[in-house]
RNA sequence: CGGGGCGUAGCGUAGCUUGGUAGCGCGCUUGGUUCGGGACCAAGAGGUCGUGGGUUCAAAUCCCACCGCCCCGACCA
């Protein structure tokens, strides 16, 4: 491609809509341009680089047996209340209307689409295992779109969905999608660290994450240095040292505490209660039911862990009305002690915690001298609590660390949830009718590319990994006389290289040497080739590996050592 | 939806407190001089000052409403 007939609109100011590098980048090397906020369209650049990481994910996904498939964005509401979701996922649902006012919904994910596929098609196990995968536009009502392609409203994104007949079967696939997934971020030019992930009510230990650790990452991941554990901070168990507290001197002693309304309060004088001493009582109506939630006062509770507990996701805090009327209390003096009408759940760092302090269920009041398990009537042990930095690590007891990372990919085990829906079932050997194993696994493949990015910049621009470079060579002769022999040898070079299946722009512009090095640094090509006529006095030119050294290159030996230079990226 | 910030030429911005001629840099056009790291000179084009209403002799500036964008929180690839 000559730079003169393409379009490459950069920039030399960042727009002030940008907040972090890549998104900048993105703005200022030309790749991209907001329509309106979460709505972009891919410049030419942008577009190369976008299906660069595609064809990665493809191949991948067919070396893996997965199958391509292309399904509908437009979808019928039905399926979706059929699988339940057009109320449970309302939040993210786009909907539109045709000209008879019938309602669609732009499609968020395809569960629905591909089960409705399968429970058409497939009957027998000797149709199984199949995994069908899609790269696709997806829509979603998001909350707060942000950071340019990071999270959008419409964006790109690879789904693949396998059907298995049994729970071992399935677990192949697992495996299959995981390890396809850590060999595209890998052959993207990305670190990434697969994470635990929540799997919601359905437990288990079939989900995890693909991170990119970013400090502008918007999830927050808890690893392990020693041990390599590391999950989702919603997920993330930790061992938190149980105390050795002191022994409980007596009876619970209900004493004064006016004014007292948070944890923090207590652990002031006159009261010196150090907040691991005491337990914070957390009010949730689960399905229209109060329940009691205890931590330790140093503790936060997961709601992920909760669900998980409670086993459903229907439920909230308490607001104060109802928290008054169960407790006869406000927030900042609640407490379990003689509680015996709702049910109540305890971390499990609380178990045979002792010479607590906690609300006594009476404003202004807390109890002290409490033992739980003398004292407080607790119905169920979970862990609750978020982890938190410089824990024990629950394999090893190495402190755990905290970092933020992108989420890039998600594989999940999904059961049978919706081929029972939509009564996706096979006949197995034994003529008896089962339902298909499902796992589903998602790749933000536009969120992908600006996560590539966000990893490879410098003070200059982008450095694109060779193998997601909109181009991976810039020529760049810097007289473009068409008789002159600088640009004689760039036409020669181009047509070589091209030839050799070299993705090469020429920058044919008739710009000052400044610019043209600016431009392809802030771009990021993998290799420049500068043809000057100081150089090629010489009978060189130059080779600049983008953030390497520039070396000079023999005329003769430059398509060789460009194809070499190639090699090494 | 809650909290914070911002809307002035394609981009970055000044002006707004204290009402009166819309300014600068980049980019763009033309001519010239330059030509190995975002050149220089000269002449230009380009603005409903987000939208609507109000106050006023007069509004980018003051008041009200709405819209949009950005950031923090709940959601997710």
């Amino acid at each position: 491609m000559r730079w003169s007939q393409t379009f490459i609109p950069t920039l030399k100011e960042t727009p002030a809509e940008a907040e972090i590098i890549s998104h900048k980048l993105l703005l200022r090397a030309g790749l991209i341009r907001k329509l309106t906020g979460g709505l972009y369209t891919f410049l030419p650049l942008g577009l190369r680089a976008l299906r660069k990481v595609e064809q990665i994910v493809r191949q991948e996904m067919d070396r893996a047996g997965a199958l391509e498939i292309f399904m509908p964005a437009l979808q019928p509401p039905e399926i979706w209340q059929q699988s339940g979701r057009y109320q449970s996922a309302q939040g993210v649902l786009l909907k539109a209307r045709d000209r008879a006012k019938r309602e669609w919904i732009l499609g968020p994910t395809h569960e629905e689409v591909v089960t409705s596929l399968v429970a058409a098609e497939i009957s027998s196990y000797r149709q199984l295992p199949k995994n069908f995968y899609q790269i696709q536009t997806k829509f979603r009502d998001e909350i707060r779109p942000r950071f340019g392609l990071m999270r959008a409203k419409e964006f790109v994104m690879k789904d693949a969905y396998s059907f298995d007949a049994t729970d071992e079967a399935a677990q192949v696939s697992y495996k299959k999608m995981y390890d396809a997934y850590a060999r595209i971020f890998e052959r993207c030019g990305l670190k990434t660290i697969a994470v635990e992930a929540d799997t919601g009510v359905m437990g288990g230990k079939f989900s995890h994450e693909f991170m990119v650790p970013a400090d502008t990452g918007e999830n927050e991941v808890v690893y392990c240095e020693s041990c390599h554990y590391a999950a989702n901070l919603d997920k993330a168990s930790s061992r938190a040292a149980k105390l050795a507290g002191p022994a409980t001197t007596g009876m619970p002693e209900k004493f004064a505490t006016p004014g007292v309304a948070t944890i923090e309060d207590l652990t002031r004088h006159p009261f010196d209660t150090p907040a691991q001493q005491q337990i914070k009582t957390l009010v949730y109506i689960v399905q229209d039911k109060p329940v009691l939630i205890l931590l330790r006062g140093d503790h936060q509770l997961n709601e992920a862990k909760l669900a998980g507990s409670v086993g459903t996701e229907t439920f909230r805090p308490a607001e104060a009305a109802e928290i008054l009327a169960a407790l006869k209390a406000h927030p900042g003096s609640l407490g379990a002690v003689g509680v015996q009408d709702f049910q109540v759940i305890a971390d499990e760092t609380l178990l045979g915690a002792s010479e607590m302090t906690t609300g006594a269920n009476e404003d202004g009041f807390h109890w002290r001298h409490v033992e739980i398990a003398r004292d407080i009537a607790v119905n169920k042990w979970s862990d609750l609590r978020l982890a938190a930095a410089g824990e024990p690590c629950a394999n090893c007891g190495q402190p755990l660390k905290i970092r933020r990372a992108i989420e890039v990919g998600h594989v999940f085990k999904l059961g049978t949830k919706y081929s029972e829906a939509f009564n996706a079932c096979f006949l197995d050997e034994s003529g008896k009718k089962n339902l298909a194993i499902m796992g589903c696994y998602g790749i933000g493949v536009s969120r992908t590319l600006q996560a590539v990015v966000e990893q490879c910049n410098d003070k200059d621009g982008i450095v694109w990994p060779a193998s997601v470079a909109p181009y991976t060579v810039c020529l760049t002769p810097l007289s473009v006389a068409p008789e002159s022999a600088v640009m004689k040898l760039a036409e020669r070079l181009y047509s070589e290289l091209t030839a050799l299946g070299v993705e090469v722009i020429l920058d044919d512009r008739d710009e000052r040497p400044g610019v043209k090095f600016k431009d392809s640094e802030l771009i990021g090509f993998p290799i420049r080739l500068g043809i000057g006529e100081k150089s090629l006095a010489k009978d060189e030119v130059e080779l600049k590996p983008r953030g390497g050294t520039l070396t000079p290159v023999k005329t003769a030996d430059a398509v060789r050592t460009v194809l070499a230079a190639l090699q090494e990226r």
